[in-house]
RNA sequence: AGGACUAUAGCUCAGUUGGUUAGAGCGCCACCUUGACAUGGUGGAGGUCAGCAGUUCGAAUCUGCUUAGUCCUACCA
């Protein structure tokens, strides 16, 4: 083995073995269990909240698979409508050229070209990642399978009334030319203008003040085309003789009504509100109530349309803003200008400014879905982790809109609906479907819609459409009820709520039994990781290391503002002087569930990583410890003898503590305990004390044939649980190494390949657990630890071997000893050990206490006298403080009345050896002091 | 505006149903290249658990308020 842990050279073939084998897929007849990928999209790369969700769903798998489940991990990707047919505009628009130049069959062929060439970057990605998912069954959201589905559910729900067309105002991209879903709308605070019009008043009415016109307010002047009333509060006395009267609407000289309506809020602006029906939800509501029409003043692009003054026609909603306001000073009717802060809505996806517009679109009407969807939460059939997270579920649920499906875009699962000349709509699976359907003459000339589903409709049916639905598949009945979804928390609503509701209205059966809902992971400063900020970090360079120059261009390729590019070049210079080491996956793997608490943000810390890599290059050596020290030996393979030493008992007690902690850990979605009992374990207790132990024995040539193979048989079994047990967390180190031990240790997997994955996850044995030997392992430790502390605080070389007395030891402390001399001498560097029997003389030493006994450095020669009376005196400050504190406790009768007994006599005990360990100090600090 | 969450060592975070001497990793200080490992070993320093009040024999843990920060939802034209 390489003396220090080469994450490079073995994680990619290894992973290449496993896929070859077939051991991703589901094996065996045991019981099913199965995890959905949320389908990431296929346009995207990895980043680090797919590398932190996919982290923990390989380790659930991983570790079922191992404890004999029929396990699926279901891969795929969704084919993103908006993202993708932009990234093919985009390729075509280097040539010159647009979608509508090729027409929608040919564009759509493109988009498929694009896909077979580079839709492959995140399943390779996730290959890095050492992700067990059953590639055989790898899906995307426009195969044939799934648009079947799609197709179904579609019609399924037009003929039950649940789906219809309808004309409304959504939420309107006029770059891109779709609705999109208010989800999609990203609504942030930008600095603009709040102006001030007046709206003279129709036939000579004055307002109370004897104004001639009213004034109101708009932060979008060039919506006032489409003007159909003003609104004022109905309590409002200043404008309450003006209700019902009219105004003149300027430039366009209409007439419109000054109504009442609650909506209108009197203290803020002019308490005067303009209302445009057609291009504002609140507005629309009002007209609704008054009866207002509905003026459209918009091309799809948001430019000024026909209904306006021949002046404002074909101007850009910004432009006609421009020449609006201007045209109101002229006219003498602008009052006044304020700056002002406003939410405006932008599209997620090409953050164009988005129009509330009015179009015809089809609707999933949801309350009858959603319904079941909240009893399953609330019956407990599905879970949130944690459970928080059944809140904002709620809130969303009980307060939900219909659901905007059409999309105007092409790519994607065009709508099965056809219309005749009269616009009568007919839904089926094809023409010849609706034809025979509806029972329509071939003379009847249908056309297409030529919208097509929202992504996250075909998304919705991600657990069973994949396997297989409509049929009753095998797949179907094992896997499409799953066990657990991975998601973060800002798809609730887009993803999980609505793959809930489309389940259980398709299959009458759940899509998941838990939702573990991860947190969001953000950069070193807590900031969230996005491009326009250039604080990504990503996985891959992670895992293959990156250099500064290359990290830098990384971060600041495709800028617009090359002033932010030169900012993020300096924040990254700065925060990673040296680029970016290679780790290796399991190193970040570990780290990911060391993070994985249960928080809603995670703060990546790149010193966490360097530390887990240093985990990982531990268990290397301490392998090739183990390995030097029994390869060739027997190590128990074939039965034979052996006696087990203190230590043996004792570190095989405490594997099975630590396998009790992790299955627990993994039970109850708390990775990071798991990560940490596999820490401390590996390192603090086999490492640190367990092959220090061993070495003794190893080395002892008196040592018994018995006695050897014991430690060897130890020393290699608890290393090959070990690495069954972390497994899962990091998959590629534990195989390397267990290839290696796992013949050692007389262990097979369940395969002809012999790989971990299929090897079992261990289980906790009680019988194993050994008080005694735990007990005696600690006295081992603690007398060590305090001849250590001595050596450390009075800086006697390492290399000095100490003489040590021992006094006023019990008879068990007495049988220890004996027991364990050769463990005291070796790890303490002792030269010698003498047992002072009652009353014997000691020299002056320096002292440690374990419980009662004393264990004695002489000080003659090492040791500083006022350097040992300012250590005692440093011990002992703290266990008078210590002491005054329970004898506090202790002299409060309500805690003696009231407190359970067992905690009285847990603090009882607690004093009396306080005063013991206290009177030992002064004692001792005494002596030193009276020399 | 409503709701949620967070506040623990210099930094990143654990802390189960209230009973601790409040832990870990990284960082820091001192010593050490001994035959698994300097991606290491040994020892050590470091916390009024944001603040205030309350419940309790007992509070990091439960309640209320305050402060600071984050997020979500709804938004004022």
């Amino acid at each position: 083995m390489e003396k220090t842990y080469q994450p490079q050279s073995i994680e990619q073939p290894i992973y290449q073995r496993w896929e070859k084998s077939g051991a991703f897929s589901p094996q065996g007849s045991g019981e099913p269990f199965s995890v959905m990928i949320p389908p990431p999209n296929v346009t995207g790369t990895l980043h680090m909240g797919h590398a932190f969700q996919h982290t923990l769903m390989d380790a659930m798998i991983r570790r079922e698979r191992m404890k004999g489940k029929r396990t699926l991990w279901q891969p795929g990707t969704d084919h993103a409508g908006i993202a993708t047919q932009m990234v093919v505009e985009r390729q075509l628009q280097a040539e010159n050229l647009t979608r509508h130049d090729l027409g929608r069959e040919n564009f759509i062929e493109k988009v498929w070209e694009w896909k077979a060439k580079s839709g492959g970057t995140i399943s390779d990605q996730m290959r890095v990642m050492g992700d067990s998912v059953a590639w055989d069954k790898e899906r995307f959201t426009m195969d044939p399978g799934m648009s079947a589905a799609v197709q179904e559910v579609f019609v399924r729900l037009f003929d039950e009334g649940i789906i219809y067309r309808g004309q409304r105002l959504v939420n309107w991209d006029p770059v891109l030319h779709t609705a999109i879903s208010d989800l999609e709308v990203i609504s942030e605070e930008e600095n603009g203008f709040m102006w001030y019009f007046r709206y003279p008043l129709a036939d000579d009415v004055k307002t109370a003040e004897g104004k001639d016109y009213i004034v109101v307010a708009t932060t979008r002047p060039e919506t006032m085309f489409g003007d159909e009333a003003v609104a004022v509060a109905p309590d409002d006395e200043r404008y309450k003789d003006l209700v019902g009267k009219e105004i003149i609407l300027p430039l366009a000289n209409r007439r419109i009504p000054i109504i009442a309506d609650d909506y209108v809020d009197k203290e803020f602006g002019t308490g005067c509100v303009k209302i445009t029906p057609a291009h504002d939800f609140n507005d629309n509501e009002v007209g609704k109530r008054h009866n207002l029409p509905l003026t459209n003043i918009f091309t799809d692009d948001a430019a000024i349309n026909d209904i306006a003054p021949e002046k404002y026609r074909g101007l850009d909603r910004f432009d006609a803003r421009k020449v609006v306001v201007e045209d109101f000073e002229a006219l003498g009717l602008l009052e006044k200008i304020d700056d002002h802060k406003l939410k405006v809505p932008r599209g997620d996806r090409g953050n164009a400014v988005i129009e509330p517009y009015l179009t015809n679109q089809w609707y999933v009407a949801v309350e009858s879905l959603a319904q079941p969807a909240i009893k399953a939460v609330e019956d407990g059939d599905i879970n949130f982790v944690p459970k928080q997270w059944e809140n904002t579920y709620f809130a969303w649920m009980k307060d939900l809109q219909d659901w905007c499906i059409s999309r105007q875009l092409w790519w994607g699962h065009q709508i099965p609906a056809w219309y005749d000349a009269d616009g009568k709509v007919y839904v089926a699976h094809s023409e010849e479907a609706v034809r025979e359907k509806y029972q329509l003459a071939d003379s009847v000339v249908l056309t297409r819609d030529n919208d097509v589903l929202d992504t996250w409709f075909s998304a919705s049916l991600w657990t069973f459409a994949t396997q297989g639905w409509p049929e009753k598949t095998e797949d179907f009945m094992l896997f499409s009820e799953s066990d657990v979804l991975v998601t973060g928390f800002d798809i609730i609503f887009f993803w999980v709520a609505r793959m809930i509701m489309m389940t259980l209205k398709f299959t009458d059966n759940i899509p998941f039994k838990t939702i573990y809902i991860t947190g969001l992971i953000r950069d070193e400063r807590g900031d969230k990781m996005s491009k326009s900020k250039g604080n990504v970090i990503d996985p891959l360079d992670l895992i293959n290391g990156i250099d500064l120059d290359s990290l830098v261009a990384k971060r600041t390729s495709g800028m617009m503002q090359p002033r932010l590019a030169e900012k993020v070049a300096k924040a990254t210079r700065d925060t990673y002087p040296d680029g970016i080491q290679a780790y290796g996956t399991d190193a970040l793997r570990f780290t990911l569930c060391s993070l994985a608490s249960g928080g809603r943000d995670i703060k990546f810390d790149l010193n966490r990583l360097e530390g887990y890599r240093n985990f990982c290059n531990k268990i290397w050596n301490a392998t090739r410890y183990v390995l030097m020290n029994t390869e060739e030996f027997d190590c128990g393979q074939n039965g034979g003898d052996y006696e087990l030493s203190v230590a043996d008992r004792w570190i095989i007690s405490k594997l099975q503590k630590t396998e009790v902690a992790v299955n627990q850990a993994f039970e109850t979605h708390r990775y990071d305990l798991a990560a940490q009992a596999l820490y401390e374990f590996m390192w603090h207790e086999y490492c640190d004390w367990y092959l220090e132990l061993s070495k003794p024995v190893l080395w002892d040539e008196n040592s018994t044939d018995k006695q050897l193979l014991g430690t060897r048989r130890t020393l290699v079994r608890v290393l090959e649980a070990f690495l069954r047990l972390a497994h899962p967390m990091m998959p590629f180190l534990t195989e390397e190494i267990w290839q290696k031990v796992a013949p050692m240790a007389a262990i097979k997997a369940a395969d002809d390949e012999q790989t971990i994955m299929l090897a079992s996850y261990p289980e906790a044995d009680v019988e194993k657990m050994d008080e005694t030997a735990e007990a005696d392992i600690e006295w081992i430790k603690s007398v060590i630890e305090g001849i250590r502390n001595i050596r450390g605080e009075m800086n006697i070389a390492p290399s000095k071997a100490l003489p040590i007395l021992l006094r006023n030891g019990s008879e068990q402390d007495y049988v220890r000893l004996q027991d364990n001399k050769v463990f005291l001498q070796k790890l303490a560097k002792l030269e010698a050990i003498q047992w002072l029997a009652q009353g014997e003389s000691a020299p002056m030493s320096a002292t440690a206490l374990v419980g009662e006994m004393e264990v004695l450095v002489p000080m003659a020669g090492l040791i500083d006298k006022e350097a040992e009376i300012g250590r005692l005196q440093k011990e002992l400050d703290k266990a008078l403080k210590d002491l005054q504190r329970i004898e506090g406790k202790l002299g409060n009768e309500g805690f003696i009345a009231k407190a359970p007994e067992a905690v009285v006599a847990k603090e009882k005990e607690k004093l009396a050896d306080l005063t013991s360990i206290v009177a030992k100090l002064k004692e001792q600090k005494d002596s030193i002091e009276a020399l």
